[in-house]
DNA sequence: GTGAAAGCGCTAACAC
DNA sequence: GTGTTAGCGCTTTCAC
């Protein structure tokens, strides 16, 4: 066990200069595994700063190199303030990016906003001199507010929607085409007259209908309708209820914004007696474990979330390192269970 | 907004203050709102920052000061690995954290850490220089770590189960009590053969496992079985298919560690044929949203999560002004539904 | 009410 | 190889 009490505070490197009998200079290239220091007075140094449970202060090393070792993680939370810090989705990915960072060697700073508050949210993290880049969780409904910062500072990288010709670096499904596979596998399972559940101010939730949209234009089908929701399950509930009830009879299909979205659905079908699949189809999307365990389980637009995390940690140290880097694009998957 | 570019780059307080004409010393007052400065110069100085899009400096201005305004939040992996960052119950606790700690006006710093690895990971978190104070989400098998470390830090509170004489301060939900309560209900319920699904290395989850055998004992029933499980997903449906098979027909009760391993156990009870409740009861624990949603919904015991966050971030902040804190432990609840 | 100056703990030239 | 020195950008005495 380090020792703190018998010993007296060894805090800084020129505290341990000084029990070691050299400069702070050497004791802090030893302690950096430098080459040029003496291999033995640097395991010595090594020793002795073991010995004392001594950590070189952050702030400091930080402040001096102009590199902090921290990456920042934002969450915006424009269109649905109560939600997503405890979607299932993000909180996964923010697990996995957790990972990723800690293996290359960074810090994680998370920060959750709401930008409505101030909208220059992303500037005062990136501005803070706490973090060397920052990734964002979400575009939310701050897409442009992204934009304009993606101008002026490279190691940003977002998770969201690609749209042609963006600026800032992305990594994402392929949300449009995700919503087409959806509409069409509800289509194949005998569904004609679609809705669509969720919310569609955020970006990513608008280009899921738009795909959806498409396969139905396509086949002549009658335009999706909007079914909106919040996407906290407590409000959501109860607005899915509502939405059944208005509907009752005049649709057949639900592709469903996200997984969670569409467990709801689904306790709220079955509480209203109708039949999945038989009597309504239903879509979820990003397959998240409970897709496996609603009954009947959740047929689903799977995003590859672990894959999502590590193109964002790499391409935000390839961007870190001054490269330019292109958007990642990420295909989704159909996962076909027993709801459609 | 902010213009980095047309005006030259005003990054230090130094820049400002030769913008402004004035010293340095009175930029730094006039930015923290301190009273002796002239109400004229402090609004002209606040103006220029603001049109600059000026912010200072937090590395610089934590070192200086000896606080950096973050609190850590470090999640050890001890017992199982792969799970736990991506555990419903944690990962809402962490989203209820970041809402409380944001509005006290901290940032958060995320660490998940593998102890068995190094058995310094928290001194080396806490030496950093980074955090003012540290919140620990679970004791994983680190109880005697975290005592340690408790005797020589007092900025720390931890999330987990309250042990008679213990030094940390901790949260937490009354785990024994809880575990009796459930036992208490799948017997009231009908089962007398009862058994435990999870982990017990973890001591919350040994909490509930012995709270449950309290109540078995008194009534004379024969001891719970102990049906081990990992807590990942992945790994938990396997085991618990293969626990069920072992011990059909010698089992009428379950008592599942976690909300997420009930629903697991709830989907393998049904590809086995087993009827809950009829031949089966099954309480969780925890009350997390999927436990509305299960077929049959599952019966458990809750744990107040947003009264939790706030027992931490309150607990935590006294302790930083110097207060001695006890530790919270707060009353589960039982939540009937229909699985016992 | 404001300026000057010292220094938080560390790193990286620059000497030798 | 190692010591010395000058800051990184900020805050806070101490003068005035």
């Amino acid at each position: 066990m380090p020792d703190r009490d018998t010993k007296g505070a060894v805090r800084t490197i020129t505290d341990l200069a000084r029990i070691a009998g050299v400069s702070p200079g050497t004791v802090s290239r030893a302690l950096a595994g430098k080459s040029l220091v003496n291999i033995e007075t640097r395991t010595k140094i090594q020793a002795i700063a073991r010995e004392h449970g001594f950590r070189p202060n952050q702030m400091a090393s930080g402040l001096r190199r102009q590199k902090t070792d921290v990456i920042g993680v934002v969450i915006p939370l424009g269109h649905d303030t109560r939600q997503q810090i405890s979607d299932a989705f993000f909180m996964t990915l923010l697990g996995h990016l957790a990972d990723e960072l800690t293996r290359e060697g960074y810090d994680l700073m998370l920060r959750r906003v709401v930008p409505g508050k101030d909208a220059d949210w992303l500037d005062r993290f990136i501005g803070s001199g706490m973090i060397d880049g920052v990734i964002v969780i979400g575009q939310s409904d701050q897409f442009d507010r992204i934009e304009d910062v993606a101008d002026g500072y490279d190691p940003m990288v977002v998770w969201g929607n690609h749209t042609e010709g963006q600026r800032h670096c992305v990594v994402g499904t392929d949300n449009r085409l995700g919503g087409r596979m959806a509409a069409e596998r509800l289509i194949a399972a005998g569904a004609t007259r679609l809705a669509f559940l969720g919310d569609t101010t955020a970006i990513e939730f608008a280009a899921r209908f738009a795909g959806a949209q498409d396969s139905v234009a396509r086949l002549g089908l009658p335009p999706i309708v909007t079914l909106r929701t919040h996407l906290s399950p407590d409000r959501a509930s109860e607005e899915i209820a509502r939405h059944l009830a208005d509907h009752a009879g005049t649709i057949d299909g639900i592709f469903a914004a996200t997984d969670t979205l569409a467990a709801l659905c689904l306790t709220e079908l079955r509480s209203q007696g109708i039949a999945v699949p038989d009597d309504m189809k239903l879509v979820g999307f990003d397959d998240l474990p409970i897709a496996r365990q609603t009954v009947p389980p959740l047929t689903t637009v799977r995003q590859d979330i672990a894959a999502g995390a590590q193109g964002l940690v790499d391409l935000l140290l390839r961007r870190l390192a001054g490269e330019e880097t292109e958007s990642l694009v990420m295909p989704p998957q159909l996962v076909v269970r027993a709801t459609a």
